[in-house]
DNA sequence: CGGCGCTATATTCAACTGGATATAACGAAA
DNA sequence: TTTCGTTATATCCAGTTGAATATAGCGCCG
């Protein structure tokens, strides 16, 4: 799920991110599947959560992300938006961005964490 | 608290995260106030909290970030290790680093955020 | 016109998280 | 030897989170 091993990128508005690994793989599940639900599944991640992240996501941005049809053939779906999928191109971008400019210290955090499994070494 | 508006940087290691910017703060401020309880009550930390992160740092990496001394003078203390300092001073160079590498982006981000006061937007 | 699949939403419940609180141990200094 | 502030730890409790479940509404298609 993390395409750099070592980072974590979120970018925050003002409070809850607006955007992190999360949404921006859920939104390229949902181009996939066509629908939340698809998008969910494949994630193996709730509906209900998938629909939040939608939620959070469209009330993030003065566009709309992702927007939705009841009802119809295939009992509606979900489409990305164009606004959607240059989010995620930028986000992608940023996480590239930002790879390369630590990939240094990086290295240095993996040198010296301590990979020993876990038993019952902390509390006691 | 963020020091870089509108980005979150998190080392991974394997699970939970080595280091982020509470945990840098944290740091910062043991060294400062030479406690654990000191630096919580400056942060308006429950020592608890403060203490498990000390002890979840100390068990990520190959040598300790923060020593502790029971019982004495002032009652013990805790004292941040040349280890820890640099730790900090290369998740401090990170933070740079990343933030330079998408500013641009990040700009983006703001651009298109929307900044609407919440009331009862969402949920329909 | 009935069924299907999906959006939308409420409700309930279990797990996790972190705060509050209490207490023991400790050791230097008064 | 008493006092003091801190580390270290356990216990309890409230708030939050997210999963599970249920249900309604919708619209095309057979």
């Amino acid at each position: 799920m993390a395409r750099y091993p070592g980072l974590t990128l979120r970018v925050l508005a003002s409070g809850p991110p607006a955007m992190g690994p999360g949404k921006a793989a859920l939104i390229s599940h949902i181009e996939r599947t066509g629908s939340i639900s698809g998008a969910a599944r494949a994630m193996g991640m709730s509906y209900r959560r998938a629909w939040q992240l939608v939620e959070a996501l469209n009330d993030s941005f003065d566009e709309p992300v992702v927007v939705t049809a009841i009802g119809g053939r295939r009992g509606g779906g979900a489409q990305v938006t164009a606004f959607g999928l240059e989010l995620v191109k930028i986000y992608r971008r940023m996480e590239d961005r930002a790879s390369a400019a630590i990939t240094a210290d990086l290295r240095w955090f993996a040198r010296r964490q301590r990979k020993p499994a876990r038993s019952g070494t902390s509390t006691r």
